[in-house]
DNA sequence: CTGAAAGCGCTTACAG
DNA sequence: CTGAAAGCGCTTACAG
């Protein structure tokens, strides 16, 4: 098609250098005279000469990559991606670039044997985590990765003794954000839709929050009023039903994200129930979709945008060989219609 | 950390063949015998070795890895990538994993200098272009790509005569079916909310479908109906202003992308008009949200799943030397509550 | 300030 | 079926 691509031996026979000056040239030595330099910066303009990538990271032994895992549950049905993580992904994307890096950017079956396959074979420096599934699945794949020396960093819950650096939002305080909400307007029989087991420990901590606030305010945690429920609209769907079935009381409904919750809405809607006049609902995540559901969603919101950066920061941090920690972000609580009901 | 990465060697030495003979029994050449090829994969696993990328990809001049640039309009706030760009690349990212490809995925502004260097590098074999902007000043940067022998194949309106490879959706033939879905309806004046123009030439395809379907019927195509915005909410939101402004009647919105129709929604809201009963509304690209959107959208969907298989597929086919051409996908119609007066 | 040379870790003709 | 050797295109100590 075009004749092969240039090398740096093409740009100093034409510039009339030797090959490892036209190199130090391009990478802005300061052992090349200025005069030099100008001549072999336009021999490769002129030749449109870009350093290899692939010669030069092997040489250099890095990659200037960053690898993006997703994870995925299995058990979604695999057509659409949470809504959350795409604008996760969105952000580190842009971290990335600020930084100077190339993302990679991989979805993972859960069940695949992924660990650092990104790192050992240097197509990345280090690995960003990113996705939910069973926590102690997954758990000492976390401590494999960590014993290897891969540099990672994971988004989720960040809690005491966890292998690694963990990044993730204050769900603990998010869930208490959104009972004392409820419980500030009267209600007493707040449901819980969403897993609440140490298997999916941001729900977990989520529902834990919720716990906290009920018992602060002297109310008991009725687990009857808890059903388990994976981020889907379906999963929404079905434990709003399934709760509606048990025939016990509530009077307000907080899902542990807004897929949930959303999915909640259309069972409540569909059974005849009006929110928020008579069941008000909150979310979690505060996805796009969220301000748009009718009524617009009462909502967590976990700030996206900073979180990718920091993920990128501490990453970065750890492959420059500095110390890194678990961060916890904070959450904002964002009243929209679905949860207030009318005076 | 951890002592240094294994390479080919080393299991070489623990195997008790030479380096050569690990390349290709890891590569599954046949000119290894079985027995030789199980004690090398066994040291391979036990000191968990990996190709080196870097090496393997300089010596076979190619990187398995294809990139994606997303163009963002840099008048839009930034903050927010569009959505239904961020669900095309969920369905890109999906579609290489498939192939067995990684992916590179990188954010560029449409003032830099971005042509190519990702593939001159050797970073990728290949790019996918995806994102709006003014068609016409990104026209001599596509031709400069085609010229330079540069594979790539891009997301958007398949014109006659274009550089390159193109694949997108009918935009024309999905502008008519909502045009007449209005005008079975009983509409006679349906405004169109975005530009018009060959800059925005998917916009100005389905403009035109939608001025087709106009004519068909008998109807006048008024230039007053029709306002400038780009696919953000606030340009919608501004758009329905301008419209209402205006002074002139109308019966029907038409907005070329569902942000435009959801930043109207708004704006025909806080002026007191009710969609459908008043004003029906309908979009373009059935977007998560859409669904969701009080009233729920009419809109038309592009199947970014396909999209991303179609995009993925035609690359490879241009990287592996075969003819790839460029290609439209069809569009569905999806009638919602927002464009459907009650009886 | 510049050049000759080694070497990063692979893959694959070439020879056996 | 296996090994010795060349070479992919860089970067950087070493020598001048």
């Amino acid at each position: 098609m075009s004749k092969a691509k240039a090398t740096s031996i093409d740009i100093a026979h034409l510039a009339g250098v030797s090959q490892a000056t036209v190199s130090r040239a391009l990478r802005g030595s300061p052992l090349v005279s200025e005069e030099t330099r100008e001549r072999i910066r336009a021999a490769a303009e002129q030749l449109r000469y870009k350093v290899d990538k692939n010669a030069s990271n092997l040489r250099l032994q890095h990659s200037g990559t960053l690898a993006l895992l997703l994870f995925e549950d299995p058990t979604t049905d695999g057509s659409n991606i949470n809504p959350f993580f795409l604008s996760m992904l969105g952000s580190i994307t842009r971290a990335c670039a600020h930084q100077g890096y190339d993302l990679l950017v991989s979805f993972q079956q859960f069940s695949t044997d992924w660990h650092a396959d990104y790192a050992d074979s240097k197509k990345a420096d280090g690995i960003i985590l990113l996705g939910y599934g069973d926590y102690l699945a997954y758990l000492d794949r976390l401590e494999k990765l960590v014993a290897i020396g891969t540099r990672f960093v994971r988004w989720g819950a960040v809690l005491p003794d966890q292998p690694g650096v963990s990044v993730g939002c204050d769900n603990f305080s998010g869930g208490q954000a959104v009972a004392r909400h409820f419980i500030e307007q009267g209600c007493h029989r707040i449901a819980f839709l969403g897993d609440a087991s140490s298997h999916y420990p941001e729900f977990f901590e989520r529902y834990r929050g919720y716990a906290e606030a009920l018992q602060q305010a002297g109310l008991d945690v009725d687990q009857t009023l808890q059903v388990d429920a994976e981020s889907t609209q379906m999963c929404g769907h079905t434990a709003m039903s399934e709760l509606l079935g048990r025939g016990v009381a509530f009077d307000a409904v907080f899902a542990a994200s807004d897929l949930i919750a959303i999915g909640a809405m259309r069972a409540l809607a569909e059974h005849g129930y009006k929110v928020p006049a008579e069941v008000p609902v909150a979310g979690f995540d505060d996805i796009p979709m969220a301000r748009f559901a009718s009524p617009p969603l009462t909502t967590v919101l976990q700030d996206t945008r900073s979180a990718g950066e920091v993920l990128v920061d501490s990453l970065l941090r750890m492959i420059r060989g500095e110390p890194a920690q678990s961060m916890m972000l904070p959450v904002k609580l964002m009243v929209r219609q679905s949860s207030v009901r009318p005076a």
